[in-house]
DNA sequence: CTCTGTTTGCGTCATTTTAACGTGAAGTAA
DNA sequence: TTACTTCACGTTAAAATGACGCAAACAGAG
């Protein structure tokens, strides 16, 4: 039997997908790649994982590094296997996706990337290795996810009003939810918190600013979507 | 810049979770391990991912070889990696939870195992690794997903009354569910066909013999258990 | 100051879903 | 036949949901 660390192992790669939601808009931030292979393709960001490194470490590397951003929310999606995902060789990727304000953060290429772009992810272009794929899956788990927990607040200011919230759960669900259903729901789940300030400034009435209630218990509430077939 | 295959990589392990049903008891299977680390403890079956395999690959072959058993329901559940979770060095371990049908099955210990037993996930020993952590894991996951997706059938029979249906959901979840109203909801949902057959021998009443129905559209039912604080 | 158009906040109501429970038929054993 | 248990199918009240009405709050135009 061969000692511990004589066996061959596989690369292992974190890839992020990191969602932004601006100007009504989902988006995904892409590098494009200054490297072989997909040399001036798109792809998400991604580094090897370092001997020393925890997953959430190599994210914040990634991040960090490659965009200048930290301290965002971040959930493991998913590890992919496919032999051929690289042409490299055998590489393991273990996806996160990440949640992020694009307002606090001004976005810039790396050394390792020609660009760094925000794409809406109804517009996406062509993407290498097998990101596609994991995007598909990220984009899927956030639509599940926000139908009943809180994440939405991590896309938004801290203080946002009911229909900006409104807003980005139809942007994201793709679906037009009824105003004022959504809003009872979202009260009676105490999802959120009333600051009692108000949002100055509006052609309208002022909407009344609220906050994520962060004792809110978890499950406490259902955003329902029409099954589509 | 380094060439592709000269850093050095984590071993990458992948762990089961190997879910029976039998005589009104969830239970999972564990091995004793005949050598260190954690000789003679118990611990969740798994292997290291040779370089040409795909997960489902590892999970095939751990089955087989240590279990004996194979094409049984596998789902991917998480990549866990603790840097300090295997004493031997840098492990990352991806856990796949499995149903199976214990009846199908006749466990025996392979080479590398003192011993393989089932344990009610109720009167759980001691586990070496971080399995324990990875057992809790899996079983929140199944608990969640039978609730809205039919899993259940994977641990009985091909053939199963309502009633059995009802037992399993209720071992499962560890509460009581309205025996009348559990009925509605599977037969609602269309969970299950209905043979015309019955289940012979008993000593009352003959129950009906349903089925999966394997044109179950997703996300049908629900079925709904007390929050717990 | 008044009128207009729009957004916001709150409310109503019919329908559906859910939880709790009743009851008679089917079966075995005495 | 009787007694006892499980199975299959109902009933009903309460809660959740979906669809929609309406008046107050605001800015801007006249």
């Amino acid at each position: 039997m061969k000692s511990f660390h004589e066996y061959k192992n596989p690369s292992l790669a974190v890839d992020l997908v990191v969602f932004g939601y601006h100007n009504n808009t989902l988006s995904v931030l892409l590098l494009n790649r200054k490297e072989e292979p997909f040399k001036d393709c798109w792809t998400l960001p991604g580094g090897f994982l370092q001997m020393e490194e925890t997953f959430l470490d190599t994210c914040s590397r990634i991040l960090q590094t490659k965009l200048g951003m930290k301290e965002v929310f971040l959930e493991q999606l998913y590890s992919f296997d496919a032999p051929d995902r690289d042409p490299r060789g055998r590489v393991i990727a273990v996806g996160y996706y990440a949640l992020i304000n694009p307002a606090k953060f001004d976005v810039v290429a790396g050394s390792m990337a020609n660009d760094v772009k925000w794409f809406n992810v109804r517009k996406m272009p062509a993407l290498g290795f097998d990101h596609k794929h994991i995007f598909k899956q990220a984009l899927q788990r956030l639509r599940s996810k926000i139908q009943y927990y809180p994440v939405g607040f991590e896309l938004l200011d801290e203080l946002f009003t009911i229909t900006e919230l409104h807003e980005l759960y139809e942007c994201i669900l793709q679906t037009t939810i009824d105003r004022r259903n959504f809003r009872r729901k979202i009260l009676d789940a105490a999802y959120v918190v009333n600051t009692g300030l108000k949002r100055e400034g509006l052609k309208n009435r002022h909407p009344e600013l609220y906050k994520f209630n962060k004792q809110l218990k978890k499950n406490s509430f259902q955003i329902n979507v029409p099954t589509e077939t």
